[in-house]
Order: C-alpha cells, then sequence, then structure tokens
DNA sequence: TTTTGTGAACTAGTTCACAGCT
DNA sequence: AGCTGTGAACTAGTTCACAAAA
C-alpha cells in the first residue's frame, strides 16, 4: 500500500460480494460486544478464536476499505467499530417501512434488533381496510397501500421489507420500486424481478426449511 | 454415464454445497407452479428462461442425483417434482418445534409456507409462565420450554427453529441439542456453537439489513 | 516480538461448449 | 432437430505464508 494512507477509505470499491457485507456486519456486532466488556484492542487473531471466524478473511475484508490496524497491536476496537458503521452506512439512521401487516409483518415491525441498531421503522402498509388506522403492538402505524407513493414522496425512506403473501409479491414490489425506494428485503417465497439500481434481498424462509430437511433426508441414508 | 442406470439415485452425494441444496428447494417451487398450470415437461432452458436461472446450473444440480431428464425432450414435471421432494426428505411430514413464543416465534408457528410444504408445526416452546397453556392464533400450543425433552423423547421432532432474544439464544440451542433434535433453522442474532451433527442454518435479520445499508452507503458515493 | 496487509496458492462454484442420446 | 449430461474453462472466494511495520 504507497498511494492510499491510513485510516482512509481505498478508491470505491468497485463491487463487494455479499458475502463480504455480511462479514462485516458480523465484525460490527463482535465490536459491539468487545466494546460493551471494555476492551480496548484485539487482533483479527483474537477476534477469530472469540467468534469463529477466519483470521486472514477478516484482514482482507477490513484491508480491503482502508490501513485499520496497527502493527503488532491489532485494531482499536473503538476506532474499528466506527469504521464499520460507516462504511455500513449506519452513521445515519435509515429509514425503514414494512409491506404487509400480517403475523410477520407485525413481528418484523417491532422486532427490537432493527432498532437497537439504528434501524427506524416508519410505518406498516397494508391493503386490508380493517388494518389501516390501526398500529402495531409497538406502536408502529398501520398506512394503506396506496398512500406508499405520497409517503415516499414527502419523506425519506430507505428500505422497504415485503412481508407479504407470494401472489402480492412482485406488485408489491412493483409499488416500492416506483416509489423510488433503493433497498428491499423480501420475505416472500419466490423470485422478484427488480429493476438494475435496486438492490434486494431475500429471505426465503420454505427454502431454508428444505435445505434443512435434505440434511436430514441424507443423514438417515447414511444411519 | 456407464454404472448409474437412469432414475436411479447415485452413491450418497459425499457432500452436497447448502448452495446446491437451497437452488433443489427452489427448482421444486418452480415444478410445483409448473404442475399446476397443467405443464407436462420443461427443457432446463424453458426453466432457466421462465425463472430466472441458468440451465446448466439446472442441469448439473440433477445430475448430480441422477438422470432424471430425457433428451431432446427434456424433463417430466410431475417426475421430476417427485424425485425432488425424495431428495429434499419432503416425502415425509417433518415435525417442526419452534422456541420462543415471542412475536416472531408466533408468527412463524401460523406462518402458511410451511404447513403448505408439509411441515408440520407441532409445538410452541416458551420460559414465560403466562405464556404456558395458551397457543397461538393459528391454534399452536405453547409448552414450557422444560418439557422440551420430555415430549422430544415421546415423538419425533426433526427441526426446531430458534426465535428467541440474542442472550438466550446459545442455552436453547443446548437445550434443543440435548433434546437430540438434529437441524436448526435460528433466528436469533450472533453465532450458535452447534455439535458435529447437528446442522445449523441461520437468517440473520440485522446482518441482512445491514448489507442493504452497505449497498445504500456505496450508492450515495457515486452519486 | 507481535500482528498487519497482501500476493500467491488453493478451493469452491459457475458457465461454456459439445459429444451423445432420443 | 432438440436437449441432456458432463468434462473443461473460467470466475469467485478463501486460506496460506511472509515481508514490512510498529
Amino acid at each position: 500500500m504507497l498511494v492510499n494512507r491510513s485510516n482512509k477509505r481505498k478508491q470505491p470499491p468497485e463491487q463487494v460480494s455479499e458475502l463480504t457485507t455480511n462479514r462485516l456486519s458480523v465484525y460490527l456486532r463482535c465490536l459491539n460486544e468487545l466494546d460493551a466488556a471494555g476492551i480496548q484492542t484485539i487482533s483479527s487473531q483474537g477476534l477469530a478464536t472469540q467468534f469463529h471466524l477466519n483470521a486472514a478473511q477478516i484482514r482482507k475484508d477490513l484491508a480491503y476499505f482502508g490501513e485499520f490496524g496497527v502493527r503488532g497491536v491489532g485494531y482499536y476496537v473503538k476506532e474499528l467499530r466506527r469504521h464499520l458503521r460507516k462504511i455500513l452506512g449506519l452513521d445515519r439512521r435509515l429509514r425503514v417501512v414494512i409491506i404487509g401487516a400480517g403475523n410477520l409483518g407485525l413481528a418484523l415491525a417491532d422486532y427490537p434488533g432493527f432498532r437497537q441498531e439504528g434501524f427506524e421503522i416508519v410505518g406498516l402498509f397494508d391493503a386490508a381496510n380493517e388494518k389501516i388506522g390501526h398500529e402495531s403492538r409497538g406502536g408502529v402505524p398501520i398506512h394503506d397501500i396506496k398512500a406508499l407513493r405520497s409517503v415516499a414522496a414527502r419523506e425519506r425512506l430507505d428500505i422497504a421489507v415485503i412481508a407479504v403473501p407470494a401472489p402480492h409479491a412482485q406488485p408489491v414490489a412493483d409499488l416500492v420500486v416506483a416509489a423510488g425506494i433503493k433497498a428491499i428485503l423480501n420475505f416472500s417465497p419466490g423470485a422478484l424481478v427488480i429493476p438494475e439500481g435496486v438492490k434486494l434481498k431475500s429471505v426465503d424462509l420454505t427454502v431454508s426449511l428444505e435445505s434443512l430437511s435434505f440434511y436430514l433426508a441424507q443423514g438417515d441414508l447414511d444411519a
């Protein structure tokens, strides 16, 4: 490393893999724990053994964004934590809407992990008249899905979580895209078609369970 | 392929990647749709274009388990569907328990996608006295977590879904393992330590959201 | 001495391209 | 002619191993 001086972000990372960004989030969580425990400095090896990660990978992932470490010492916990929050875009409050006020949508709206990490659940959106105007147990208001566009025009909405039944997922995704939201976390089964420039991440519960089922089925063969 | 005659499963797949098993589940869903639509036969290319997949990959994934296709024709939808259900271990009803009767656990217990795909939600387990004895809206009974072991001894439990707050996740996982359950779907944030021979799959909502946040943060740099 | 940052080596996963079957 | 099954080529991701820094 010659050009890039320490602690400066490198040139815009042309294409960071999803696996890497997921790990960055994991590292941040580890650092939060260490910080809470009053640990001031940690080596990649220390992180690796404590949290079951690979030291070389940690170093490579971090080095990609700058020189955050000190040779012979490791990383300063608070400092690295700050860097990671910046890299992950968590230095501002991200505004999240949840589409679908069914069981899952309501549960996600009140999920404590989100607020904790600095996400702001702005509102729930649903098409069912009997739900509109009410709110989740935790107090997140339920709006008419038809209002999504105007809400998005009025206030910044960063991420949409889609938690509607499968047949509605694609039309809802289209609404979300039309509202100008650039990131989607999808819990509906099946693939969504999304234009370039919008980031989609899917959590497919059926696929997860069936993958476990495969493992069980294979295990039984050998037994 | 010389030794292995058509439609026979090949020798026990020594180590199938998770990516592959996830895709098998996706293929199954596609075939369900095609079958429901009355389609009798489909080529890998047809599947690929219709569901945004890669034809070569579909063929390779499937060929790993047997010769299910017919050259010049493609795959018979019903037949391949049956094969995939068998491979994924869905030819028997899998019995699932959910640990944690909070918002998320209750939502998962009533999630229609699971029952639909042949999973049986046997029960919810929680430590809170005021919840024990009640049931989810959909009628899944809530038991004392202390009863997990005896229930597991009495009846077969295939998969445990962990949906408890982070600090309880590891102790709960230990209970699940002690009860002899061999597959875990974990929704709690953070890593779980699990012995060899137990399959763990994690869905980390915070990581998912933060990964989206990263994308947004990067996008803003270029804009 | 300790530990980073990183090229090189390795491993895993995907896609190509085509022989061979129907 | 059409499409599978599969080696070969390629691409992505991980781990090693070590020079350079503190």
